[in-house]
DNA sequence: TATGAATGAGGATTCATTCAT
DNA sequence: CATGAATGAATCCTCATTCAT
């Protein structure tokens, strides 16, 4: 019988994280809802840094890959675009409490875990990258884009969308919905004709 | 001689709320770099918090201002849109502490202040709708954008931009060289038509 | 109006570690009884430990300064050595807490904060072999003797005494009255001429 | 095959005792250093008080009988106290871990676990007032000397130069080689004719 | 007996805030 | 208004001990 008890704990804490934020969370709070004792948390993790570190490395982890083998099934640069785009708000979609930690504390962890998320975020974002320079060797976008540049527009409008439907009260309309209007800008851009 | 106290706290907490984050800044810490006794910010202000929410009104305030005014200036939509790309990102550049706090603590104040601070940030980026609405008015752009998400997704972009300069140790490439990289991309999209 | 909460701390540490020892004292038992907060302890100290160190330092050094000072007024080292043996055990009877912490802790910290306290202990233990050294001069003393032992041995046994008489319950007999008989032993051994 | 276990548990708890003292030995590491779990310790030991109170009985009652064997054989009480002399610090050279943890753990022990180490220690101190109430019916030591100082003065100089040369870092000059100084010391005092 | 994962009480320390001066 | 010494609630983490296997 293996324990899940790592699974819990992490799983509590990305609740409690994303409801109070990393800072206000208390270490007692994680265990009691994870069920276990507070010392158990730290025969997993070292310490509560290391929960946070732990959840952006285990849980993003699956989750990106299996957005890049999804992505990577299309067939040219364009449907790969698209079907990244929609993958990302369906991402956010069904890991509410994961994708709010993640916009929120990442930004702080940027700057004070410097070296750590970003590696496996990275990846991440490289998936966008990727996508601008194929579509721009078939000819299907403008040659004259920075696929690094693209890639922080890009992600920066998807996480921007998100966050707002996120910390929003009024989760009635799916985020997904918004794919298509998110889509046509940033495929066709703002300018008519 | 009115004194500048009040000024000077806030200049010293948007320093150290940039180089620490808001949880690890100390108060004595500020109120040491603004020359002030610890009990001289509580006459000032409500306690930490209100420091943080001080900071965004009223160092906000006078910038959104300003761009607001020169981006009307401007005679089109697209050339207000351009103006606003530019401004915003010369604004970062130019208040890099104020911007740090503002991109890094933000999002954690959507969540946990509420509303308060997103009264005035929603003035600004009611700024971008505007200019999106005139624009479709004037057959700019495209009619079948929503404001609402162009504004997003615009800001988005910016502000993605913009914390990946400042997270940057490397900030020898200017953030406003990477304007018109993003408005071509923001005008007209990635696809080569 | 001067404060007088440092000592108080002193006082109070003294007390407890005498009573419990270094490892069982609590800081809040230690804040109680010298009427401050908790916190108030670390404005004063740097931890713990230094509270330790201080009560070494601050309290010893007064009391070792008059010991030599009044062994210094005796004529001969004859008349020094049994001033120093008199007023040790006088000064561990007037001082009861601070010897027993001073004992008991003393040899732990002997070996974890090495360098520490010996400085200031040694200069206690100099005045012995100081005694020594000049009473072989005047020939009051064997040559032969190695002043560096004879000050382990004479120290050693004064120690003891002293600690046997410290966590002894009756304390009916004052420890100065075996001055005399330490005395005799140290000063004519245990041979019968 | 009777197993060593309990054996080995009390070798470890004295290596580690001697090297971090009690309150900074961790169960866990005896365990780790005896090779056996955390738990096995309990099967043997009602705590880790008891590893201290087990480490002065079992350990010391085999070391104090052969000591008192080894001085009974001398025939005059001046060679049994000779005899004893030499054999305490030798026990210590040889014994240095085990040294360690009485000579500094034992003042902390005497008061807290009260009386009991006391008992097996006193046995041990005994050989010294026995020797002295031997000498003074036999003429060699003087008759006024009280056998208990004296037995507390001889202990506590033995006691003293051990524990300065055990914490000492230098090691070259054996312990046994200030017999010699101890005992004319100790025998005929400091001064001279 | 033996294990070692799990427990949870306990405690040193921090720091936002207060208030006597 | 200004000060900064004092406060004490709050919290992360440690580690001796237990107990299901």
């Amino acid at each position: 019988m293996t324990s899940d008890k790592r699974e819990r704990i992490l799983k509590a804490a990305t609740k409690i994280f994303a409801k109070k934020g990393f800072y206000n969370a208390k270490v007692t709070e994680i265990a009691k809802k994870a069920h276990v004792a507070d010392g158990t948390i730290y025969l997993y993790f070292e310490g509560k840094d290391d929960l946070l570190i732990a959840l952006f490395d285990e849980q993003m982890v699956p989750i990106i890959k299996r957005i890049r083998r999804r992505v990577n099934k299309e067939a040219t640069a364009l449907e790969k675009l698209r079907r990244f785009i929609f993958l990302h708000l369906d991402m956010v979609e069904r890991n509410q409490d994961l994708a709010m930690v993640l916009v929120v504390e990442l930004r702080q962890s940027a700057k004070f875990m410097h070296d750590y998320p970003g590696t496996k975020f990275k990846e991440y974002l490289q998936v966008i990258s990727d996508i601008i320079i194929e579509g721009q060797k078939n000819d299907e976008f403008h040659k004259s884009i920075n696929p690094s540049i693209a890639k922080q527009v890009i992600f920066g409008a998807l996480d921007d969308v998100a966050t707002n439907w996120l910390v929003s009260k009024n989760k009635s309309i799916k985020l997904t919905d918004f794919a298509g209007e998110i889509e046509n800008l940033l495929l066709h851009g703002v300018i008519a004709k």
